[in-house]
RNA sequence: GGACCCGUGGUGUAGCGGUUAACAUGCCUGCCUGUCACGCAGGAGAUCGCCGGUUCGAUCCCGGUCGGGUCCGCCA
């Protein structure tokens, strides 16, 4: 038996034991004759010393022992005396003197030492990740990812849900992301996709009868990456037949509520905050509002209607929005060179300038002040409650533009200006959302959370004459800011199915070619149904409060796609690419770039 | 596909048109019996990501490229 007991877990209680330990060699402090290990496993950290009363034997090697040896050894539990307490330990009550110690195995001096607040860059960490992982504060994070993995999976147990894999190799379709492919050797120059998600099977699951479902499950889709995006990912996937939205809503919110209460130990009020998709873009300019601060946009579009500054003037004219933040108090704060560095920061959204005015006693002062008539800027102020020593910010410009460079401005102000309380978990609803939107590319009406959502009841008639204007009974789970996941009642009726192919420029034989197999499925007792997906990553990135989702996945990739622990992705044997009847191009492609 | 930031001993940084490329930490050796960021003394360790250009001379300036990161597009 390698041990009889964990480092972390020693306490006073075990003074006078002996134990056995085993772990890896965290620090070693030689003191000539005297000699102190750190030992670290799963559980923590504990105090070894060694010295040549003890044991001779054990003395020579713990001169040998490194960092991150892996080391076995007996000893005894004692009380450390009082001035050798260590208050910054949790197990630094206490010692282990060592009697006898054996090396398991050495290990080579590690490119950056084990330790939280790593000082390191990410792609050498990542390329060790198992020497990062041993980092306490990754293994934290990895242990409160099981437990929440746990705690749903008690949750959905208790609610009579059942769990059910679903194909990794499935059938590509055309909506949505781009498709991760796996060439079948079977059928040569055919292609399985790997899952964007497990929608169809989920809702086959339904008309299977299985009632209720829920699945964690890896999906996969070939976009480029962001921080919060990364090509495989987990989502907590959740259907259920006799779907009602209000009810489903209401569980999962109690499901989130006490995941937060045993994880965190904090009570979240229910119901959560609701809010259309309309209303979110309105007065946050996003679809997943951060509601942890204020500063809300706000429409100044009737304001300055016919003002005399032509910039406002003209957006109107070509039904644009002017809209406005109101950055209180920070008037001073910000020079001209930090307002322009804003202008330059939203112009990747589109916007071609940033207007400002700064509020100096009952008056506005800026470089466009002079434009503005008296009873406009009279309603600017009274429309932006703007008090003395505030900044506003305007942008004007189609909504979206608007929307986008307002919504991301202030989201950078919040971090900036510290408004966001760190400690808050604002979840949100987002409800109402467009069933379509218009793809100028594709020339085509694409769905806007995906083909198989639910239209509003209300809305189902505008399916042919007006797509854009149609609801979809669909919600968006927001936390912090973050879209969390998402969800809808289903359409169940193959009529319906088919009018949704139709508004989304499918032909009847397209229909039949790529989803015939569940429209034919509608036809054989469909039950209506409706679920919900989460980022289980996003989640567990929240919750452990980092920023980054590589911290909560194991063997992330990176930016690029690539795994830089195994070298994913690489290039394959001739043999293996005759075998599936492929070739590739990528050699052609450089070729011709030289001509 | 595009924009921006970064790339210098193992790690993290500094630096500058001409340096013996600096500092911290880690590593190695020696000394040290109460350390816990142990201490002290000594030592090794860098073709300054790669390719090309400008220049008498490039780690430094310019162009390209590769890698990492953030964002836009993309992500039903």
């Amino acid at each position: 038996m390698y041990r009889t007991a964990h480092c972390g877990e020693l306490t006073e209680e075990q003074v006078g034991k002996t134990v056995k330990l085993a772990g890896w060699v965290q620090k070693r402090r030689d003191l000539g004759g005297l000699i102190f290990i750190d030992l670290r496993d799963r559980s923590g950290i504990v105090q070894v010393v060694f010295n040549p009363e003890g044991s001779k034997q054990a003395m020579d090697i713990a001169d040998k022992i490194r960092s991150e040896f892996v080391i076995e050894l007996t000893g005894d539990v004692i009380l450390r005396d009082k001035s050798s307490v260590n208050d910054k330990m949790a197990t630094g009550r206490i010692e282990i003197a060592a009697k006898e110690v054996a090396i398991l195995n050495k290990a080579k001096n590690p490119p950056f030492a084990i330790k939280d607040q790593p000082d390191t860059a990410e792609d050498v960490r990542l390329r060790y990740r198992y020497l990062d992982l041993r980092r306490p504060e990754m293994l934290e994070t990895f242990k409160m990812r099981h437990k929440i993995t746990k705690k749903l999976r008690d949750f959905l147990d208790d609610e009579a849900f059942l769990e059910i894999e679903t194909p990794m190799l499935t059938k590509s379709t055309p909506e949505g992301a781009r498709d991760y492919l796996v060439p079948s050797r079977v059928h040569p120059g055919e292609f399985y996709a790997l899952p964007q998600s497990p929608q169809i099977f989920k809702q086959l699951l339904m008309v299977a009868g299985m009632e209720k479902y829920y699945q964690i499950v890896r999906c996969f889709r070939d976009e480029d990456l962001r921080a919060d995006r990364q090509p495989e990912f987990t989502q907590v996937d959740i259907e259920m037949s006799f779907f009602e939205q209000e009810p489903f809503i209401a569980m999962i919110e109690k499901m989130m509520t006490e995941l937060v209460a045993e994880i965190k130990g904090k009570s979240v009020e229910k119901p959560f905050q609701r809010m259309t998709y309309a209303e979110a873009m309105g007065r946050y300019g996003s679809d997943k509002p951060d509601t942890r601060f204020g500063m809300e946009l706000i429409d100044l579009s009737t304001a300055v209607k016919g003002c005399g500054f032509k910039v406002f003037k003209q957006a109107i004219e070509n039904s644009g929005q002017v809209k406005a933040l109101n950055v209180e108090g920070q008037a001073a704060k910000y020079s001209r060179k930090m307002i322009d560095d804003l202008a330059a920061f939203i112009s990747t959204y589109g916007a071609k300038g940033l207007a400002w005015l700064k509020v100096e006693g009952e008056g506005l002062k800026g470089p466009i002040a002079k434009f503005l008539e008296e009873e406009v800027s009279a309603a600017i102020i009274e429309k932006m409650g703007a008090k003395d020593g505030d900044l506003l910010l305007f942008c004007a410009d189609s909504p979206k533009v608007v929307a986008d460079s307002l919504g991301a401005l202030r989201l950078k102000l919040g971090k900036e200006l510290g408004l966001i309380n760190e400690e808050a978990l604002n979840f949100l609803w987002v409800t109402e959302f467009p069933l379509l939107s218009y793809d100028e590319e594709a020339g085509r009406y694409v769905a806007e959370h995906h083909p198989f959502t639910m239209p509003m009841a209300e809305d189902l008639k505008k399916l042919e004459m007006a797509p854009g204007e149609v609801r979809a009974q669909a919600y968006d789970l927001v936390l912090n800011g973050y879209e969390l996941g998402g969800g809808s009642a289903r359409i169940y009726q193959r009529d319906v199915q088919e009018k949704m192919f139709k508004a989304l420029g499918f032909s009847k034989e397209e229909a039949e070619e790529q989803f015939g197999f569940l429209l034919e499925a509608f036809e054989y007792g469909t039950p209506p149904h409706g679920g919900v997906a989460l980022g289980l990553d996003r989640l567990v990135m929240i919750l452990a409060g980092r920023s980054n989702l590589r911290d909560t996945i194991a063997f992330p990739k990176t930016a690029s796609a690539s795994c830089l622990l195994t070298k994913a992705p690489s290039a394959v044997s001739d043999r293996q690419l005759e075998e599936l009847q492929l070739k590739s191009t990528a050699g052609l492609k450089e070729v011709k770039a030289d001509i």
